[in-house]
Parts: structure tokens; C-alpha cells; sequence
DNA sequence: CGTTAACCGAGACGGTACGTCTGGTCTTTAA
DNA sequence: TTAAAGACCAGACGTACCGTCTCGGTTAACG
């Protein structure tokens, strides 16, 4: 009756957490290279093909780690938008400062482009990682997305302002200093960012 | 006499030409990926010492090459900081465009993001290649902001505005465009682009 | 009461012949190597457990494969042993070749050294592939020993002669020269064999 | 001025040797199955592409160890063919036993068939050791060869005898118990071969 | 007539070797 | 000293294949 009905083994999903998880913690111990397949299989003591099936690729695999490092910012329009976007974007900051751990002490100030930048490669690489990449900011954006909306409607911003534009220049921004210019990204850098977006740094 | 007295074979300077031509031919023929230093080596006709002699590792290679593939774009204040910064925005544009015929054709629309993401990439990896890739930027931003400090002066834009910021909200904007969400970057983007950053859409 | 009585549901016959078919077919078609186990379990739509279930290695497989393909040549003594001899071998030699045609053609001539190698590997590999294996060929060749016998009844080889011995030599010769020189071994040769191992070529 | 001047850095002699000694250790030690090319490469301390610079396969590898465990027979004409014959054919079954010792104790009494099956599978497997197993067969029986014909000349074997195919029946028949039939090769056997095959038994 | 034991198809799994590729270094001879 | 050529080390990659295991489901014979 069920035309997808399985049939065979079904696959195990203790492997799938087993394989994530040494995946992370040597992503995080080495940084993307020196980090192999191999040692990913042997850590979570997993038959190679294990991990193939699921992940055809290294870079398949590191993006789903990646993926999964996200962790979910709350965003919930407080009525000021100005302490709201500070908020979040101070938090984006934090997490990419956290990923900025995985492998040697990196070049560029404190935090880590290495590991985006490898992320954004393989998007570039592989048709499938991009597109699962770009759902992936998609979705994560969309909430902020709305709470821009909602600024507009009570008037907090002006009715002109694209939200999606507004939202290109501020997150912009802050890869552009990560990945590009290497400059630093501290709280005080997020507060100009949000004053100059949205208009006077006064009221 | 002269501690600095060379002795034995100078180097040959077409040698140089060679690699990079050679190496830039097979970066857009080829992509970051199944670009090999093996293969540069073979099509220049030169050994791979005297390429290695040069520069130090892939990376640093390809950085050279990418170097020379960025354009000079004039930035020349004309009154109009609008049109001025549309005009050079579409020059970036162009540019990440152009190079991003490289390899395969790409997921995320139609520009390359994989050359920049790895070049990124080698920046983080390499100190060095952090630093020449930062101060590349620096010089060539250094005349866009010189513009925007005339516009302020000219009371164009207004005073509390910080150069600094307002052009990470550009050019970031575009980067993450281009990097992170693979959205299509066009001239109607780069017009409201500039037309949420400096204000009103009018004007 | 029947202390092997079997419960549960029997085994397919069916299935025994579609696996031996579909190996025989796809050892021909390719050869021992490129032979693969799953590979047959899927011509023969049968689970790979199916399979093993029956013959425990790939290996025992394909001794039963080639096993099925020994053709029974009907020995039967004349009166003429040169004749009976000459017959028998030149139809063994046939048999050889007509294995030959397994896989790509052979570098050696025209038979195949190749899958009567592989068995004879398989033979010393396992102990009970071994013992099948010599099982088989000394009924095969108990026959030709009966011939042998009556020959010497007859008076047609010598008192001395030793049956097993110079059946070893005839049969030897060939297998020889089809396993180690990858000479040919054609009619020609044959009667040269014959006339050397019974003496005089004449008569 | 010399056409075939070499250029670039020559192969290591030593690395040759390392990897066949290596290679030779790990035969005996282990057998066919269970001989792994990365071990060997590991053992002779050795990149995995110096090694499959110099043999392309693992087949390759091995035929090369087995033609290094060959050993000169030192084959003479002594006046006595019967007792000529009897010493190479006990030398070339002693060898046979020597490479009996690779890997587990084998089936077919104490002899390998082994290592023999696989190299005569190997040689049917790829044209080029398929030549060079032969050439090499070729060579180490011409000496053999000689000295039957001295035979002949010296009136000891019959004029119709033709040497090829009486050795073939020599070194066959024990070709063939030892990969076939898989019974015992003593020198009692060896005897009563070389008299079934020179004739009477007496004299 | 239901239980039960052995089967069947499908396919995941562990294990392991293979041969390939590439980055960077080293060793030659020639200029 | 540099150049050209090419061997060298190191080590990861992804593939292939074997033989085992785990599912859901089927098919006799037993009780």
C-alpha cells in the first residue's frame, strides 16, 4: 500500500551521530584541512563506505557539520529595532568568533574565516552544497526578515527601506570585514554598523 | 665587495610571465579544484622548482594570479557620490562576474563565488596571504573612501556618517550576495543598494 | 521422529539454478576478476544472502560454476590406445579453450590459462575447494586409468608402464604449457604428445 | 650528443631492492591474499608512488618477487642423462616446496599450489606478465633443453624423441599433481617419472 | 489453524585494499 | 646560482568488493 514502503536495512542513525560528532570535534581540533575522511570513519568507528553513503564527499560532510554548529538566535521583535538587530548581529558575531576556534590560531584578528570561506568554496564547488548553503541562510534570515517588516509597520523605520537590502548591508558588512579585509568585529563596530544602516546614531 | 653581489644564473624574468600566464589560463579554464601546480609547471614549460622558487606554495600562487587579475577602476569624486559609488559598485560587480567564468559552471546564479571563497580560504590559512590579500583591499578601498570623505565635505552625505561603515555596507553587501546567499547581483540590486544606503531612493 | 526433519520453508531450487546461471554467464562475460559477487546476485534477482546461503565464498561459487562446465567425455577403450588417448586429450584441450573464451581475450595463445589458474588458487586457498577440487578430476581421470589398464592387458603399452604416471605426463604436458609456457596447444601437438609418451610415432 | 641522455633525478637502486626485499618478506610471511601493497611500501619505507612507479599493479609486484625467487639450476651434461634429468626435476620440486612455505600451511599435501596458481592467474590477468612469466620459463628451460639434445647426440634417447615435448612431459606431470591433482611430489615419484618417461625402467 | 523455523529480497554495514592524485622537496645534469 | 627534468615522500581521496547483519515478509511442516 505504502508506496514508500522500505525495504532492507534501514540505515543506522546512531552512525549519523556518531560520524557528526567525531566529525566535529576534529573539525574543531584541525580546522578543515587536516582534516580527513579517514580519521572522521576511524573516530567514529564507522566503515568508510558508512560515511560515504551518507556524505559523498568531504566537503558534504563538513557542510553538514557546519549545519548543524548553527545554533538558532531567538528573534522576536521587541519594538526597538535598533536594540534588536544589535542583539542578533552581536550574537552572529559570537558564533562565527566560536567557529573561529576550529584549527590553528587564525591570521586575521581573532576570529576565523577559515572555516566559511572553505564552507563558501564548497558551495561554489559542488550545485547541491550551494544550493543547501543558501536554504540554509535563507531560513535563518527570514526571521529577521520579518522583524524588519514588523519595525516598518510601527513606523520604526521608514516605509523606502528594503528589509532585504537593510539586511544585505548589515550582515554584509560583517562577513565582508570577516572574509575580506580582516578588520576586527567587536561590539563597538556592531553598534556604529546598526547606527549607520539605519540612520542618526542619536535618539 | 658589494655584500648583495649576485653570483651564478640571474633568474630568468619570462619565467615569471610564463607561470602566471600559464596559471591564470588554466585558474579560469579549470577552477580553484583540479587546478594542479604540476600541470602550471607543464604548461609554462618550466620545472617546478623554478615555480616553488617563486612562490612558496599553490595558495600563494594563485593569490599572485588573482592579483593581477583585478582591475584598476578610476574613482574619480565627480560631484555625485550616487552615481560615482553605482558606477564603481558595477565595476566590483563586473569584476567578480568576470572572474567568474572560472571552472565549472557555477551553482548561484551566474557569478563565481568559488575563486573569492578561496582565496579567502588561503588567506586564512596563511598568514602572509592574510596580510597581502587585507592590504590589497585596503589600497584599492583606500580611494573610495578619500570619495566618500569629499562627498561628507561637500555635504553630500551627512556628517555623522563614517565612510568606513557606509562602504562595508556596500561592497559587504555585495560579498554576501555573492558568498554566502548566491542571490544575482545586477545593476537593479547595486541601484537599491546604493539608495538604502545613502537614504532615500529619491532625489 | 526423523531426526533431519527439515521445518521451515525449503530452499528454492529455482533460485540454485538462476545463481548458477547468471554466475556461469557473467564468468564468461568477464572473466574470475571483474566477477563480482553482488553483481550476480543481482542478474540472478536473488539476495546476496540467497547466495551465500549456498555457497559460502565467492570462491566456492565459482568452483561450482566451473565444475558444471567439465563436459563428461565418454572413455571407452577400442583397441587402438594411441587413438583413445589422442581422442581424450584433444578433447580436453577443447574444453580448456572453450573456457578460454572467458573475459578478455588471453595474452597466451588463444585458451585461457586464466580461470584454471584461478581455481587452482582457489584450490590452495581453501582446504575443502582443494578437496573437491582433486576429488573431481580423479574421477574424471579414473576412467582414462581403466582405459590405461586394459590397454596393458591387451598388450598395447609395455608391463612396465605405469598408468598413473603417464597419464600424468599427457595430461601434465597440456596444462603445462596452458598454466607456465602459454605455448599452444593445437591437434599437431597432441599427436606429437601421444607419439612421445607411447614410443615410437610410427605404427 | 647521446640521444638517451638522462635527465632529472635517477631512480633509486636502493629503493628498488628495499621494496623487493620488503615485498619477499611480506610473501612468505603472509601469502597472496593477505599481502597488501601499502605494507610492503610501509616496510621498504617508501612512498606508495615510488612503488607503482616501478610496478604497476600488485601482480606486478609479486611476479617480479617470484622471478627473484627463482634460482639457477646449474644444468650440465654429465654422460647420464637419466641421473641429469632426475637432479633438475628434484631441484625444481624442492624449489616449488621452498615457495610452499608462503602463507598458511597449505591444503594439497605441503606443497603451494598457491603462490604458482596466482602467478599463472596473473600472468592470464595482464598480457605483460603473461610475456614475462613465459620469456622466463623459456629461458630457464633452454638449459634443459641443451642437454637433451646432447642426449640425443650421444645416442642415449632415441632419434624420434623430440626434446620439447619430453620435457614438457617431465616438468607437466609435476606442474599437474601439483596444481591439479594435488598429490605428492617426492623424489620416489620424480623416479618412477623419468623412467616412465625415458623408457624401461631397468638399464 | 496457529506457531515456528527456516527461508527470501533488499540493502546497510564493517573491513580493507586498491590505485590515483597532488603538494612540496630533493637530486641530477646543463647552462 | 638558476634552470629543466623528473623521482621522491607523505598522505588523503573515493571506489570496489567481500562476507555479515538486520529488516519486513513469506512459506512450509508441526502441533
Amino acid at each position: 500500500m505504502d508506496p514508500k514502503a522500505r525495504r532492507g536495512r534501514p540505515r543506522s542513525g546512531e552512525a549519523d551521530a556518531r560520524i557528526i560528532d567525531a566529525a566535529l570535534e576534529l573539525l574543531l581540533e584541525r580546522g578543515y584541512d587536516r582534516f580527513s575522511v579517514d580519521e572522521v570513519a576511524a573516530k567514529a568507528e564507522v566503515a568508510k563506505t558508512t560515511l560515504y553513503r551518507r556524505w559523498s564527499t568531504k566537503d558534504h560532510l563538513i557542510v553538514a557539520v557546519v549545519a548543524r554548529m548553527q545554533d538558532e538566535v531567538p528573534v522576536e521583535y521587541s519594538g526597538d529595532v535598533r536594540a534588536d538587530l544589535t542583539r542578533y548581529l552581536n550574537a552572529i558575531a559570537a558564533g562565527l568568533h566560536r567557529m573561529g576556534q576550529a584549527g590553528r590560531p587564525t591570521a586575521s584578528g581573532d576570529t576565523s574565516a577559515g572555516l566559511v570561506a572553505e564552507v563558501a568554496a564548497a558551495a561554489a564547488r559542488h550545485a547541491d552544497i550551494g544550493a543547501a548553503v543558501h536554504a540554509m541562510f535563507v531560513r535563518r534570515n527570514a526571521l529577521v526578515l520579518r522583524l524588519l517588516e514588523q519595525a516598518r509597520e510601527h513606523g520604526e523605520i521608514g516605509p523606502g527601506v528594503e528589509p532585504e537590502v537593510l539586511f544585505d548591508q548589515l550582515a554584509g558588512a560583517i562577513y565582508y570585514r570577516l572574509l575580506i579585509t580582516g578588520r576586527p568585529i567587536d561590539a563597538a563596530y556592531v553598534d556604529r554598523l546598526v547606527a549607520g544602516a539605519l540612520g542618526g546614531s542619536a535618539a
